[in-house]
RNA sequence: GCGUUCGUAGCUCAGCUGGAUAGAGCACUGGUUUGCGGUACCAGAGGUCACAGGUUCGACUCCUGUCGGGCGCACCA
């Protein structure tokens, strides 16, 4: 819609018009304060330019209307364009705010360290990769969601020493002492129960077959995780094991030339020269490499599967990160500009409106599976899709927990629901529902319907700026006009039923369509609380 | 200390590339159709947009500085 306006506006202009939402829809459904831009080179009051533009618009099929008032320019949709779009949505919902974008598109999201289950921090990550991912797909690009298992380094020697130790304990009834560093948690029951009956009892004792034990468990957290991930309605289309990498090292090295160097026994990264506070050693004076070395093969593997653009999603906190990575890219021959890495914000905890640390050792870790279980992956998802990924969130546990009615998902869940109901009590059917026109409808009707129509300016603008609220956000504000519209307007029994089911089924579309894309499945019906 | 990011209603957060009277949910107060699910709707109250300058016809938005919080500042991942 917006784009056919401002496709209109540019031709009759000759430049780009900036189009914004008027705060009020008494002022019409698009507004330019283009009048503002042009008051300095006509040396003319903007309220004067503004009456000239408008009086210049006689007829035209997109607008009602064009108005100036106060120096913006107003348009108000025809009721036959915005009946036009209503009736094509309808025959075409599986393409309502689809488009045809070409680029692939690499993100890569969550690649937690397949060390333990995903705990609650995690899950703010993953819900906004794969919403950007729901989004992208909508959109037409060819985008491939990765998890790249960090199964190299001390902790995954860190994971074989906690199960053998565990094992010790709680099967070999040693008395043991667990050093900070270790992890400690339920999960490693199993583990270490699979191990026994994999290799034997003597493994657990056996230092030197520490390497082989986690590499073997490594596997079942990984499916842990993607078992978790999946209660989530996320899923991945490829894993990239960092052990798999280090084969092509001697190669990848070759291709940085200048960018490395040899100091003290030592590979470093001229990184200082591209960006960064220093320059970072990359493989240590024993040999092994650091956890640096695996991010770089592993970029340079990404870039030669050959992607138009890369998408990272990290933790904040690694922020401090992304200026080693992009000279390393730059080394490598490739454009740093094409690799865009997003950070999601921390989640604080809050207990009883105390911060709550969370602590492995301590064992008081909150599990992203317990969450889902007590709130249910809709409400989480919701939750965490209505933040900006970049702001710091806070919320206290107590209050997540009883997230019930008061979360806006049941809000928006019940409009869709309503509109199911008023559906299954009208004797119309779909045909007769169809074959009406969606003009007529009055003020408040058309209101409703250029809303519902939003929804492909919403996805587009949402992926594009990176910012996942936007359509959350959008979601309620139309839950909240339907439920407004069905309070002031009778609809069953009236001369104008079917129409208005019409403009309802338009409505259900844009919920259903936009909730599909938080992951989320509209409902058909509540199932209301007992007490 | 350096870097980075944030500071908007009692709380949790929106506010698009600068634009019309700064918004929503929760909580609080008061109302609601002899009608489709009241899990709804309406109204009220609640703000010096951290502070101070600057740019601009116009600043919550951009720039500089100050104060305050988060996160980094490893040859850990």
């Amino acid at each position: 819609m917006k784009q056919r306006v401002s496709a209109l506006l540019r031709e009759k202009f000759g430049r780009e018009v900036v189009l914004e939402k008027p705060k009020d829809r008494a002022f019409g459904h698009f507004a330019t304060p283009i009048a503002f831009s042009l008051a300095k080179e006509l040396r003319k009051s903007p309220m004067v330019i503004a009456q000239d533009l408008a009086s210049s618009f006689n007829e035209s099929e997109i607008f009602s209307s064009v108005e100036s008032v106060k120096g913006y320019l107003n348009f108000r949709l025809s009721e036959e364009f915005l009946s036009e779009y209503g009736d094509w949505a309808l025959q075409n919902q599986s393409e309502f705010g689809k488009q045809e974008k070409k680029d692939k598109i690499l993100l890569e999201f969550v690649s937690a360290n397949p060390t333990g289950p995903l705990h609650i921090g995690h899950a703010r990550g993953a819900v906004y990769g794969d919403t950007l991912y729901r989004l992208a797909k909508h959109l037409g690009y060819d985008i491939t969601a990765e998890y790249y298992v960090n199964d190299a380094g001390n902790q995954i020697d860190l994971l074989g020493l906690s199960i053998a130790l565990y094992g010790r304990e709680n099967i070999l009834k040693e008395s043991v002492e667990y050093p900070e560093s270790y992890y400690r948690g339920e999960y490693l029951e199993a583990l270490a129960n699979g191990a026994v009956e994999k290799f034997g009892k003597e493994i657990l004792s056996d230092e030197s077959r520490y390497k082989e034990l986690a590499l073997w468990a490594k596997d079942g957290v990984m499916e842990i995780v993607v078992d978790s991930l999946r209660e989530l309605n996320i899923h991945f289309d490829t894993f990239v094991n960092e052990s798999s990498l280090y084969s092509d090292w001697d190669r990848v090295m070759g291709k940085m030339g200048d960018g490395i160097y040899k100091k003290d026994d030592k590979v470093w990264i001229a990184s200082e020269a591209k960006g960064d506070d220093n320059d970072r050693v990359v493989v240590r004076e024993d040999g092994r490499p650091t956890y640096l070395a695996g991010d770089i093969v592993y970029h340079n593997q990404k870039f030669e599967r050959g992607y138009d653009h890369y998408i990272n999603i990290w933790g904040a906190d690694h922020h401090g990160y992304i200026p080693r990575v992009n000279a390393a890219v730059e080394y490598l021959g490739y454009d740093s500009n094409k690799l865009e890495t997003l950070l999601s914000q921390m989640v604080s905890l809050l207990k009883n409106g105390e911060p709550y640390k969370m602590s492995k050792r301590a064992g008081n870790v909150i599990l992203m599976s317990d969450i889902v279980e007590e709130i249910g992956s809709d409400a989480l998802r919701f939750i965490f899709a209505s933040k900006k990924s970049d702001t710091a969130l806070e919320f206290d546990l107590a209050e997540f927990k009883k997230q019930d009615s008061s979360n806006p998902i049941f809000y928006i869940q019940y409009a869709h629901a309503r509109i199911q109901t008023i559906l299954s009590k009208s004797n119309f059917s779909k045909e007769d529902i169809n074959a009406t026109s969606l003009k007529g409808l009055g003020e408040n009707g058309d209101s409703l319907l250029f809303d519902a129509l939003l929804l492909p300016e919403i996805i587009e603008d949402a992926f594009s700026s990176r910012q996942v609220q936007k359509l959350p956000d959008y979601l309620k504000a139309l839950a909240s006009a339907l439920h407004k519209f069905y309070y002031d307007c009778r609809i069953i029994g009236t001369d104008d039923e079917a129409k208005l089911l019409k403009l309802l089924l338009v409505v259900a579309l844009s919920l259903k369509t936009g909730l599909s894309l938080l992951g989320i499945e509209a409902r058909d019906r509540m199932v209301k609380e007992e007490d």
